[in-house]
DNA sequence: TTGTACGCGTTATCAC
DNA sequence: GTGATAACGCGTACAA
């Protein structure tokens, strides 16, 4: 069987115990038997178990993640790698491993976060995306269980630790742009009503009109279930209105990609005929043509303080609940057009 | 403390092995005392430590996840949501959980996965990637610890349990579609050759030129660092050719994507000038514009049968490696044109 | 059918 | 500085 703590002890003539210092570096061993055991463990090829360790120590250093479930398509989105990338990279200077939540239905990922907080398996949870009215969340809140969320969760945000751009104001930003430009018939096309980022963007967006004394119109506002053919509707609807927009706010660049796919079709050219800004700037919106003009939130930093703050909680048992928020900003590309004077019509 | 079986075995009045018994629905037990053990578990909120069972057990019931290094751009794929989408399903059905590497550089991750086996953290690993002369791999292969690739492994792929589609024969089957529809300038833009599946589709391309006498040329083939910048470059050299290629087989739909991109500003239309079809069928491939005729190979697929022969190797303790291939087949969308007499010239 | 006793590999608390 | 010894929570021969 592999070679134990025990070995080691035999072989450098030490008692366990003292090999068990010497792991961990203990300042009270001699440098003389730290090499003697370092030697023994080197010779037997020596790992711990990080099962007795985690036994042992009640803590298993490890994070667990909540994504969507298996089956939602949101999972397609490229912001999950890039979120990961943040998440890990954090993790990994802590020297926390990744732990992963499956399932295909909501219940299904329950029953997985159960698992993890029950079972003892993770020592805290990062959950990657907010949703109105999430099981989960209660879960882990009724639980008390170290965790931080990605995103503004809906009820009582103040007392759950998340990490968030501040959409409102990132979609208010966008829409001020497009009035700047000269736009007045302005569109929103937004993801999943059940997720908290949409509504904020929503917000932001009438809120720029509002200040602008352009009026909001429902016409003007669809919800697209991301990438899906319903949207591609939506999309024919919004230009068929009599006075179709000339600019879109879309609340995420897959959508974008949807939209031109379908406005391609339609015979309609971006930036030419309706101008286009839409968020996350995922590299694919760099390589759309046209290039879209994206709202970079910072997706990395996202995850790498989700991480940090759930650290924060578990290593200095952190009560405070905190929100942190991750600065965005719009890098111009080419599916934004000005409107000359004469095309300034309501 | 939390609540453990000793807590649940006072409450109902028997040993704790009983109540280990029970939770392992072990049939000697008889169905009374079944009854108020599993009442006493549920007074207490009771659930099993999954440290001490694994520690007590050697089995930790979850399976490490190598995925591309989390700096590495081909992460951005949405083949990666899409496999583990097949991957999580198959764990779930078993109740394995799932395990993530981490690490920004090829070292950190060798340390990572070695941190999984030593430290006994997974009972097995799949491989979501195949390179060639893989680091990890070979120390997988060294300590003989169970594990499964997605892909072919170059080196021993007879001794490595591996799923895979026939990429030879899905490239080749490709490129017959062009000819078929008249193409003779058929160039081949594939992705990194450390890449196992590049080279076994390159190979593909090639024997359908040999077979329908259509000279080879290296100026048609070219390699481009997925979705990179330099790729851009290659597909300017393609067409500044004097005679430039009327169809690309093209390595993976983003690949495609990018490459329609730069054509767009080149002025060159697909499927009017160019035709092209790409590989992997990702749902984006649906909502390019034109859609893209594509090679689905079954993403899920590949995931859920890695778990499966890995469980197999696992749980049946299966020595012998065996290779599954996983079908292909092109789903025709707008992307190819037929070309007329007059046009087919060399 | 159920209880006893020990082992899984570590860490932590005492001693010395 | 270092060595016994007792947890950590569970599974499992073996005994009853």
């Amino acid at each position: 069987m592999a070679v134990t703590i025990k070995d080691v002890a035999k072989l450098a003539n030490v008692a366990p115990s003292t090999v068990s210092r010497v792991i961990a570096n203990n300042p009270r061993i001699s440098e003389q038997t730290k090499r003697r055991v370092r030697e023994a463990m080197e010779e037997l090829g020596y790992h711990p178990n990080y099962n007795a360790r985690s036994l042992a120590n009640r803590s298993t250093q490890t994070i667990g993640l909540v994504m969507p479930s298996s089956a939602d398509k949101a999972l397609q989105n490229p912001f999950f790698p890039e979120v990961l990338r943040g998440i890990s990279t954090k993790a990994h200077e802590k020297e926390y491993t990744l732990y992963l939540s499956t399932g295909a239905t909501e219940e299904e990922m329950l029953q997985g976060v159960m698992g993890m907080v029950h079972g003892r398996r993770v020592d805290g949870i990062v959950m990657l995306y907010s949703r109105i009215d999430d099981k989960i969340m209660a879960f882990l809140e009724e639980q008390n269980f170290p965790f931080t969320v990605i995103g503004k969760p809906l009820v009582n945000p103040d007392s759950i630790t998340h990490v968030d751009n501040d959409n409102f104001r990132a979609a208010k930003d966008v829409t001020d742009h497009f009035i700047g430009k000269g736009h007045k018939r302005i569109a929103f096309v937004g993801g999943n009503l059940d997720l908290v980022v949409t509504v904020d963007r929503l917000s932001g967006y009438e809120k720029a009109l509002r200040e602008a004394d352009i009026p909001y119109s429902d016409d003007y506002v669809v919800h697209v279930e991301f990438l899906k053919e319903g949207g591609h509707e939506a999309v024919m609807e919004l230009f068929s209105l009599e006075k179709p927009p000339t600019a879109l706010v879309v609340a995420d660049d897959l959508m974008a990609l949807g939209i031109m796919s379908k406005l391609d079709e339609m015979g309609l050219s971006v930036p030419h005929d309706v101008s286009i800004i839409s968020f996350n700037n995922v590299m694919l919106a760099e390589y759309a043509s046209p290039p879209l003009t994206s709202v970079d939130i910072n997706i990395f930093q996202l995850g790498y303080q989700a991480v940090n703050c759930l650290l924060e909680k578990i290593d200095d048992n952190e009560m405070a609940s905190k929100r942190v928020c991750i600065p965005h900003q719009v890098v111009d590309r080419w599916s934004v057009r000005t409107l000359n004077e004469s095309e300034k019509v309501n």
